[in-house]
DNA sequence: TCGATAGTTTTAAAACTATCAAACAACGAT
DNA sequence: ATCGTTGTTTGATAGTTTTAAAACTATCGA
């Protein structure tokens, strides 16, 4: 198996893609609101939307390397990778608050 | 003529959107380091850019609040808005140096 | 094991984005 | 005036993104 290498910039460019979408930046909203991972249905009950539109934006965050996802029994809990959000974007989560 | 009031996320999604091209992080990544305003033509040189693609990209920026643009005699010169990164990603332009 | 629940994947349509050539507009110099 | 330079706009094309229905997988409880 082959693991491109990016460089900086195209992680940047994956990073800022996924936080360029409304629904997503909201989740990312909700997510650092409530300071605790909130599972998937959790999530898109609030943000009103179809639960495949939802898979597909966890997915595009977590691709990013932005959020983590933890499974426990039927349900998929999301949590911030703040560690990310720190390096490549500092600040950026307090200016949501 | 009516002007759409952007709520913070619109407007994060904007930026979010500009920065999420490798040619335009270049751009702002060389308007950062030289620390001085650059011409649409030198920048699309030392990128080595078709120039109705860079005027593409000067303007995406531009409209996301990102640059500003003033014209002297037949060269347009582009530098950035500090304020409008420090804003919205305070921090972010020093994690390029 | 069956049925219900929670998420993912596949597929297709619609909307959007990046690129380039060609035509265009604005300016300065001759 | 016309020419060369600088940048914008337009229109075409190729590729990407977002959305949602339908089919699928995994887990739990009865």
């Amino acid at each position: 198996m082959i693991i491109k290498q990016l460089s900086d910039n195209e992680i940047r460019v994956h990073i800022f893609k996924a936080l360029s979408d409304e629904v997503r930046l909201n989740i990312v909203a909700m997510l650092f609101e409530k300071k605790t991972e909130m599972s998937c249905g959790e999530i898109g009950e609030i943000l009103d939307i179809n639960k495949s539109t939802a898979s597909y934006h966890f997915k595009t965050l977590r691709e990013a390397g932005l959020t983590t996802t933890r499974k426990v029994g039927q349900n998929k809990f999301v949590s911030l990778n703040t560690a990310v959000f720190d390096k490549i974007l500092p600040g950026f989560l307090d200016t949501l608050a």
